[in-house]
DNA sequence: AAAAGTCTCAACCGCTGAATC
DNA sequence: AGATTCAGCGGTTGAGACTTT
């Protein structure tokens, strides 16, 4: 007998999220913290299921998440991490901190699938190229190879835990002892808010001028919406007050850690002001042998006009 | 100008393992 | 110990945007 799916239940809105709906969310986890979905929808009054929230939250409005244009070293470390782990989108967003998995799944369907294909199709011609003596490298030799490196970064991320569950530990018992201390947002969630802000500044002012600046709820499109015969897409970049209202936001405030911000998050943290930390060093490190990876690297490199 | 085809991505589905009762 | 519930994950879908014909 397998689990009955969440969302039988009568009555129970499916599809994109309102703007409205979105702001009733952020309010609740405003005060309530993320965790707990269960209670949100009877909470909250959304007439959502909890998983609904949890990926609505997790995917568009958690503080954090940076959307849109992937740069060509964030394109490469996806690249890289496919090669290495596979289809685990969770691990691989693991690595970027500001990417949902959703969104970096979703770019290699779209995107880097089609680019590397091409690549494949175009590299087979230049059967006498660099990459075909890297498919000289035998088994034995590319899982020696893996091994090693896999070891380095186990090694690294021991490391970088180490240091990360003190600073977790003490952000933890600060947030815990406001229930859930938004004053110590990050800088990180001043400029991840941008979204959101702009989604809650649409959102008003759709309230107050019908048609202006349509927020749509499942994208912010309103960065490239076009400007025939609506606002611009100026119009719809809010200045940080409302937000700030909203959640209490002390912009001055930059010293506290996202984990308090996140709380039962799970994603690891990287440094926040160094996205690019150890293991992207390793990862783009042209030195470094990766196996496979570095015939995929030297791919990407030998041909940029094909990839970027 | 409009119909057809393609692309993008938010959201959903269903499975799994862990936690809880 | 077994049943149930939950959170998390990867795969898939479908509506809307965009491009081509």
């Amino acid at each position: 007998m397998g689990r009955p799916p969440c969302c039988d239940k009568v009555g129970v809105k499916k599809g994109p999220w309102t703007p409205e709906e979105d702001i009733i969310l952020v309010s609740y986890i405003q005060e309530h913290g993320p965790g707990n979905w269960r209670a949100v929808p009877t909470n909250t009054g959304l007439m959502r299921c909890s998983k609904s929230c949890r990926l609505r939250w997790t995917n568009y409005l958690r503080p954090g998440i940076k959307r849109g244009n992937f740069t060509d070293q964030e394109e490469k470390l996806i690249i890289h991490l496919q090669a290495l782990l596979g289809n685990r989108w969770a691990a691989i967003a693991s690595y970027l901190p500001e990417r949902t998995d959703n969104d970096i799944k979703n770019y290699w369907n779209t995107h880097l699938k089609k680019k590397l294909k091409k690549l494949e199709t175009g590299a087979e011609g230049q059967t006498s190229s660099g990459v075909s003596s890297h498919k000289s490298i035998s088994k034995g030799q590319w899982e020696r190879r893996l091994q090693t490196d896999i070891k380095t970064a186990k090694q690294a991320l021991c490391e970088a835990l180490s240091v990360e569950k003190l600073n977790s530990l003490s952000n933890y018992s600060k947030a815990s002892s406001n229930c859930y201390n938004w004053s110590t947002t990050p800088s990180t969630y001043a400029s991840s808010t941008e979204n959101i802000s702009r989604l809650l500044e649409g959102w008003t002012r759709n309230s107050t001028r019908p048609g202006a600046c349509q927020a749509n709820s499942g994208s912010i499109k309103t960065e490239t919406a076009s400007s025939q015969g609506t606002p611009s897409a100026a119009d719809c970049i809010p200045s940080p007050e409302p937000l700030e209202s909203l959640f209490g936001l002390n912009s001055s405030s930059t010293e506290a850690s996202e984990t308090s911000l996140l709380g039962e998050e799970s994603k690891p943290v990287l440094e926040a002001h160094e996205p690019f930390s150890f293991f992207e060093s390793w990862l783009l490190d042209e030195s470094v042998g990766h196996g496979q990876l570095s015939l995929l690297d030297m791919a990407l490199d030998d041909a940029p006009e094909i990839l970027f």
